[in-house]
DNA sequence: AGCCAGGCTCTCG
DNA sequence: CGAGAGCATGGC
């Protein structure tokens, strides 16, 4: 089955799925080196369903083709929930490019980053479980712990030459030993955060859609109950797995470089400086923070264990 | 060699 | 409360 879209405004999509491959290589989610073709695999019911995305066009008018073999409706609308949140489909990005001319680092970066929106997560687990991963570490060794936990746990399909992996299910790391996650370079407190993570949903304990659908301050406080999931991982799942506007991760390190770049003179800011300052931008928070970030990189791109 | 990476928990004052 | 240690590994 064929599925075209037509996104709501810019869109690089290549610039966006960049995000893939940035910092090591992504069994979940293939970029072709080649064409501009995206392959991932979507988990609907007890299914495995690849599929492809592609694009052509001008970033102003995007034309998105996704393709998917024996796949019948109800699949169908899966793989374009999903595929709407890889490519940052329901971000208002007119919106925030309204907003940020009257911000003169904003508006600078307006235009060499013209199209560019944020990835969010196909699902909570597998957002939960790849910040986890990405606590502390430099972003490079998380890519590759990540790339491991997937091929170890994960479920690989062939989809032409290439195999894509589906992220592994929370019942296959419920059962997941430590000294086996330990083996994949997680340290021992990460491997405990992810299997009582996964044990809690498969158990019921935590109903990861019900924590979504609460309020902001909810979903902190819930997610922050949790045994290693602090206000970095909340704040992060607000902005990149829920896709919420108005969210600042101000704890996060390269966050608080990008702030101390474009606004501090170079002198250091405190967190709560930062929430206020970022709190002026309302619901365009996330973008705002997306383009600070990806503005660093413009300016030493990120090679090696960069940030 | 030593310090730091897009944190979090635990302990101690 | 806030400060500080420990975690584990890889890159510079």
């Amino acid at each position: 089955m064929n599925i075209v879209l037509t996104p709501d405004g810019p869109l690089d999509a290549r610039g966006t799925l960049a995000r893939y491959h940035l910092w090591g290589e992504d069994p979940t989610n293939r970029i072709a080196s080649d064409g501009d073709v995206f392959r991932r695999v979507l988990r609907h019911g007890g299914r495995l369903v690849p599929y492809e995305v592609r694009w052509s066009g001008p970033v102003d008018d995007v034309r998105i083709t996704i393709r998917a073999h024996g796949s019948d409706a109800e699949v169908g609308a899966g793989i374009v929930a999903e595929v709407r949140r890889l490519l940052g489909l329901d971000l208002d990005l007119d919106g925030f490019y309204r907003m940020a001319k009257a911000d003169p680092a904003l508006a600078a970066l307006i235009d060499p980053l013209y199209g560019l929106r944020p990835t969010l997560a196909p699902t909570p687990f597998e957002m939960l479980v790849g910040s986890i991963t990405a606590q502390q570490v430099n972003l490079s060794f998380a890519f590759a712990c990540r790339a491991r936990l997937v091929r170890r746990f994960g479920s690989p399909v062939k989809v032409g030459r290439e195999t894509v992996w589906a992220f592994p299910e929370a019942a296959r790391l419920a059962q997941a030993r430590v000294r086996d996650l330990r083996a994949l370079k997680y340290s021992t407190r990460k491997a405990e955060y992810i299997r009582d993570l996964a044990r809690a949903v498969v158990a019921g304990t935590l109903d990861l859609e019900a924590v979504s659908a609460a309020e902001s301050a909810i979903v902190i406080a819930e997610l922050t109950a949790l045994r290693g999931l602090g206000r970095w991982t909340a704040d992060w799942f607000l902005a990149r797995c829920l896709g919420r506007g108005d969210v600042c991760p101000a704890g996060d390190l390269a966050v608080r470089k990008a702030f101390v770049h474009y606004y501090g003179r170079g002198r250091s800011l405190k967190e709560e400086t930062i929430r206020r300052r970022a709190r002026a931008w309302g619901v365009h928070q996330n973008l705002a923070v997306h383009y600070l970030l990806a503005g660093m990189r413009l300016q030493r791109p990120a090679v090696g264990g960069g940030a």
